[in-house]
DNA sequence: CATGAATGAGCCTTCATTCAT
DNA sequence: TATGAATGAAGGCTCATTCAT
């Protein structure tokens, strides 16, 4: 059992080696210089390797971008859904735990390469209007996830039975956007623990006095 | 004093009137085709003129989506804080009046030009670096404008006294950029509506049950 | 008596005025800037006036820069020959104080000008064909001038009566020529005055020991 | 060790080869319509290559022109300096013979392609400060060569003892430049060959009788 | 399969010149 | 007559992409 289930050659593996260290490096590039001012000459010095190998891997400059975001984004996605099912709660503090857990492996990411947030908030929605389409798509997909986390709260009595449960989870991903916006500027985990908090207590309890 | 308050001459009120044209001639190739897919030649021909009249007017391309840019900016901010003064208000109805104008007006200068929130949000980030700390300049700004309502509401006493002010700000400024997003794929006005509510409901009450 | 011969109206002598300013100003921009880096603009503006009114003295910027070297040979030529006819003279040591004379007025009027020389040796002859042969026939017509001098000096027997005329009319203007070049980088008067002394030394006697 | 002597791979040569390809290129280019008027397409054009292909091998147009220049002088410079070392010779005889040798060599050089000291004194000096620099400095390094040979000549008591020897390479230099000058209007072999024999009758004897 | 030399579409920008005012 | 706003030809340069080796 040392290889996969399909007998992959050596070199049908390196290939795939290859194809996954050019998604990094044009990630590298494309968060560093930005899409525009990245050529694929950079990605392929980046690596080593000749710029017309890039052309083997990837249709063109504008596949691989996409490539680079759906890894992103897949990466986000996957973290943001492992051991945090909306329906794998079942108490009150269960749940305030599982949306905690949720911010901080966003914290986590995000944190971890600032690069990610930066790549997907700032520079992909302007390559082309495709692209704008996909990240506006990503959004509604974590509009979706969080339905899912209120629905499950209100069924469960945690939350108000009126909730508009889709606009009330745009609003919460509008705050957590908004707090990946701020992490741009201000990367000190502290500050983000705080904005984390701010955001849990108006969720829960609003502003009013 | 014969009509000193005039002092401009036709010519130079004309002069005027055309880098005003050029700057909305621009904001529109910017918005359909994206600020990289535009050439000078394609905001030249929009407004008929020649391409080469573009440089008496602005230094290069980088200059006039700059220029776009502060123009749209400064128009959101103009719209913000008209008649929005945070202490212009003393009673708690007025209060929460005042933050659905302010709402109302951010969604009427949105729906008004979908093309505002799609030149600020995807398009111009992407542009370059400078632009994107343009962009998160005005976050930064948008946050304390509402960090000075929030403040004024806590003095009055219609806020949680022990409000984290900024934090707070920052998460009500992301749940409007999250309501902005979702303008750029349902601008339905109903829609806005019912979102603008939620987000006040979250605010003043929180969605605990 | 106190206009030319013909009544040139006021106006008309306000237009000279002008037109000989430009050609001035033009001359002090191609020596300053070169030719081609040299704007219609920068010699309208140097004047104060309308770079459109340029073209009401001048054909085009080809037509300014004909002019403005027309000037600078026809400065160069008077005073070349100013006080200085060939057969003016008629003893030996009037002829040797004469073609002393002539080295002193070209350094003069090549060291109170430094541009001078470097706008015609320099600048001009790259501009374009027309101007090179410009600058050709300018060494051409010193070489007459000069042959005119030697001619004499054999017909008086200060010099050898078998020299070739012609060719040692263009050795001469070639050291003139040379020394005119060191001119430009060394202008001290001195370097310049102990030069002089050398090329007349080699005229006279040449170098053999 | 088989054959260390050609470490050039094939792609190497080839690539050396093109490069010296556009530079003679661009040399006919810079010739026939001067450095202005020139485009990269020109050069380009002649060699039947793209115009993207002469940035692989030069950085801009005033790169190639400079490779251009000091190609010349450095063909100028070999031409005076192989077999002609200053101390090479002993005899009077063979010092005027070794002059005489100078002299033809220059007069082929320049009369094989007339378009050498075209370029070299009417082209380049106009493109702009650096390149005049760059043509002072031939001059300079000219005077210097020449300086070295009359130094040599009064060590072996050939020429006179107090001969002002860098001021008197200047002269003898200007004459060679003055009688290039000639050669660019009247490029007879038989009229280069008696001025060559004027410049030398004064450089030895002078011109007084 | 990897390479990188070659390519040319297409961009931005300048500036001499025109002409309506 | 003087002006300077408008013009567009022209050209330098980049870089994604192709393809022969």
């Amino acid at each position: 059992m040392t290889s996969d289930s399909r007998p992959l050659g050596r070199t049908e593996r390196k290939k795939q080696e290859l194809r996954r260290e050019i998604i990094d490096a044009a990630f590298d590039c494309f968060a560093d210089l930005g899409y525009h001012a990245t050529g694929i000459s950079d990605i392929a010095a980046r690596l080593g390797i000749g710029h017309g190998t890039f052309y083997r891997y990837f249709e063109n400059k504008r596949d691989i971008v996409d490539h680079v975001i759906d890894d992103l984004v897949g990466r986000i996605i996957t973290a943001l859904t492992a051991e945090n099912a909306p329906d794998a709660v079942s108490t009150l503090d269960d749940y305030r735990a599982q949306a905690e857990r949720i911010g901080d492996s966003l914290a986590r990411i995000f944190g971890e390469d600032p690069r990610l947030p930066r790549m997907l908030l700032l520079e992909a929605a302007g390559i082309d209007k495709a692209m704008a389409d996909k990240v506006l798509d990503f959004f509604e997909l974590a509009t979706t996830l969080t339905a899912a986390y209120l629905s499950h709260g209100v069924e469960l009595g945690y939350l108000r039975a009126d909730l508009d449960i889709g606009n009330s989870a745009r609003a919460i991903n509008g705050m957590i956007l908004g707090a990946t916006i701020s992490s741009l500027r201000t990367p000190d985990p502290d500050h983000q623990r705080r904005l984390s908090e701010a955001i849990r207590r108006i969720m829960y309890d609003g502003i009013a006095a």
